[in-house]
DNA sequence: GTGAAAGCGCTAACAC
DNA sequence: GTGTTAGCGCTTTCAC
C-alpha cells in the first residue's frame, strides 16, 4: 500500500480508503481515486489478510470438521457445503477428526487459531472428547450436522432416522414382507435411532424382532456383506433386509449375489442415504434420501448468522430435517 | 501476551521469548520461564496467527484446488491429502475449481491470500483458463497432480496412462478377446491418453479398431451406461469393455445387467482407478489401481519442500508412477 | 537474563 | 479531500 502511495502520490490511509471503496463517511476525489487504482493494478497490489485479519477482520473461512469423507455420504455432503460455503464467499478449512494416532494435531490447528469464523462439525465425533471440549473451548461458533443421540452440544441440523426407518418398514409391510431383518451398520456416536426405530416398528406391527433378525456390522460394503451372511445362514431367513446406511446395503447387494440370491426377487433390500452408486448398484437401490443440499444450506446460513449477527443465539438446538423414500428396484413383494 | 507478562511480573518480549522456547540465542531463567508457562496456561493463552503471519511465520495451510470431489476418485484421493498434510502438521483449505457462476469467487479466495503456504491442484483445470493464470501469480508453490496431456506447468506428479490400459488389453487379449471395446469417459482438460492407448494397442494387435468401438460418454454411472448401450446395439457387439474410469465401469456394468448381458460370461469389463466401489460392484471390477497414497505423499512432500527450501526448483516437469492390474471377477474369457 | 522499541500491512480516529 | 498517527499481537534486534 505504501508502494501504491509512492507511485500515485498519495499517502497509505488515501490508498486504504480508496480500495475499501471508503465507506460513505469520507470521500475522494475522483481523480485521486483513479490515479490510486491505477496504480494499486500497475503494482500488482495483494491485500495482506494476516494484517486484515489482525485489525478483526473476518478470514471468510468456515472451518469444518468432518469424520471420515472418504464415506461417499460425506464426500457429497462436503461437496454440498463447499458450494453452499462458496455461495456466501466463504472457503473451507478442513480438519480431520477421525481417531488416529496424530489426533492432537488436526483439530487445534484448526481451532487454536482465530483465522476461521466459524466451524461446521460433520458427523458425530462424541468417541473423542477431546475434540468436542475443544470445540467447546473455541472462539469461534460451532454448528453441528448428523450428531445422532448424542447429548446436543451446540446448535445443531439433524434429520429425523426414525421416520425414515418408519417408511422403509411401512413399504416392505405394505408390499406384503413379514420377515425384515436390519443390518445394522455401527454409525458413529454409537447412534442407534435407527436400529431402534426398526425394533420399534417391527414389535409394533409383527410382535417381536426374531432372533438374529439385527445384525451390527461395521459401516462398510464387508459390513453389508457380513450382514447378509449372517441373515441367509438363519434357519428361516429374512425376505427384507434394510439397511442403516446404503454402503452396508450395497455390500448387502453384493453378498446377496455371490450367494445366488437374486435381488429383488428373493429379497428386497432398503438402504438409508442415498449416495450416488446407490442409484446404479445392482439393482437399484431403494433408499432413505434426505434432503442433504438443504440441511447443509441451512448449517452455513447459520454459522454465518452466528459470525455476524451476535445477538443469534448460539445456545445448543437441533432443527430435525424429513427424509423421504426413494423407491427404486431392489424392493418387492416376497 | 501482555497480560501473562502482568501476571507473571516480565515484560511481553520475555513471554514471547519463553513460548517460542527460547532459540539457544539467549537463555531464562530457569525460575522465569516456569512463572511465565504458568501464566500462560492460567489465562489461557492462545497464540494470534495472524500477528505471527504478519511476521511471516508459515500458515501450515495447504490450498488445494479440487475439480469436482463429488468424484469419489478425488474424495478417496482429498483423504489421502488430508491425511498426509496433516503427518507433516499441515491443514487444508479446499478451494473449488468446477466451472459455475461464482466461479471467480473460489480461487482468489485461496490464492490472493498469503494464509496459504503452497497450493495443491488435483486434476486438470486446464478448461478453466483464469484458474492456471491465477495459480502462475500466486506467490505460494504450486504442485499438480493428474494434469493428463495438459501442458506441464508446474511440478506434476501423474499416473501412467498408457501403460494401465496397455496392461488392461493384455490382460484381455490373454484371456481370448478379440473384439475389445472401449468406453472413453470423458476426463478434465480433455486428456484422451488412456483412449489413445487403447487405440494404439487394438491397432497394433488387431490391426484396427471396428467402427463404434471407441464411445465418448461423460464421466458419470449414466455415461457408462451409455456407452454399454452403445455397445450392444453394434452388429457385431464386443467382447470385452475397457472403461477409462472405474465411475463409467460401474455404469457400463449396470446397464449390462439392465439388458441380460451377463459379466464376464457374455462380455468382461475393466476399470480404471480402483475406487472402493470397485471391489464390491457385481461383479467385482477388474481395473486399474494407481498408487495413490504414493502420489499424494510425493505432491505433499514436493509442496512442502518448496515452502521450506527456495533452493528446490519450482520448474514444471512431471514425475510419472505406475499403475498395476487388480484382478477381480468382472474379466475371463470371450 | 530481561526490557524497550521498532516494525510486519492495514485501518480508523483525528487532525488540518 | 488528504495526511498523520496509533495500534491490532507478535518477534527480534539492540541496550543494559
Amino acid at each position: 500500500m505504501r508502494d501504491i502511495g509512492a507511485v500515485s502520490g498519495v499517502s497509505a490511509s488515501t490508498v486504504s480508503r480508496v480500495l475499501n471503496d471508503a465507506p460513505s463517511k469520507v470521500a475522494i476525489a475522483a481523480e485521486t481515486r483513479e490515479r490510486v487504482l491505477r496504480a494499486a493494478r500497475q503494482v500488482g497490489y495483494r491485500p495482506n489478510p494476516h494484517a486484515r485479519g489482525l485489525r478483526g477482520a473476518p478470514t471468510m473461512m468456515l472451518g469444518v470438521i468432518v469424520r471420515d469423507f472418504g464415506d461417499p455420504f460425506f464426500a457429497d455432503a462436503l461437496e454440498a457445503l463447499a458450494r453452499a460455503a462458496r455461495a456466501h464467499g466463504y472457503n473451507i478449512v478442513l480438519g480431520h477428526a477421525r481417531a488416529e494416532e496424530g489426533d492432537a494435531l488436526g483439530l487445534p490447528a484448526v481451532l487454536d487459531t482465530r483465522s476461521i469464523d466459524a466451524i461446521i462439525l460433520m458427523g458425530n465425533v462424541h468417541d473423542q472428547p477431546q475434540v468436542i471440549a475443544d470445540l467447546h473451548s473455541s472462539l469461534a461458533p460451532v454448528v453441528a450436522l448428523w450428531q445422532g443421540t448424542s447429548p446436543v452440544e451446540f446448535p445443531t441440523i439433524d434429520v429425523d432416522d426414525r421416520g425414515g426407518v418408519v417408511a422403509a418398514v411401512e413399504l416392505l409391510a405394505s408390499l406384503g414382507h413379514g420377515k425384515i431383518a436390519f443390518a445394522s451398520a455401527n454409525l458413529p456416536g454409537g447412534n442407534t435411532r435407527r436400529e431402534d426405530a426398526y425394533v420399534e416398528q417391527v414389535e409394533a406391527r409383527f410382535g417381536q424382532v426374531p432372533e438374529g433378525y439385527v445384525h451390527r456390522v461395521a459401516n462398510s460394503l464387508e459390513g453389508g456383506d457380513e450382514a447378509l451372511a449372517g441373515f441367509a445362514d438363519l434357519p428361516e431367513p429374512p425376505t427384507a433386509v434394510i439397511a442403516s446406511t446404503d454402503i452396508a446395503a450395497v455390500g448387502v447387494l453384493h453378498a446377496a449375489f455371490a450367494r445366488g440370491i437374486v435381488v429383488p426377487r428373493d429379497l428386497s433390500v432398503v438402504g438409508f442415504d442415498d449416495i450416488p452408486i446407490a442409484a446404479y448398484s445392482i439393482p437399484a437401490l431403494t433408499t432413505v434420501r434426505m434432503p442433504v443440499a438443504e440441511m447443509i444450506g441451512d448449517a452455513v446460513e447459520l454459522a454465518i448468522a452466528l459470525v455476524k449477527d451476535s445477538t443469534v443465539s448460539r445456545a445448543p438446538r437441533v432443527r430435525v430435517f424429513a427424509p423421504s423414500l426413494v423407491v427404486r428396484d431392489s424392493t418387492s413383494g416376497p
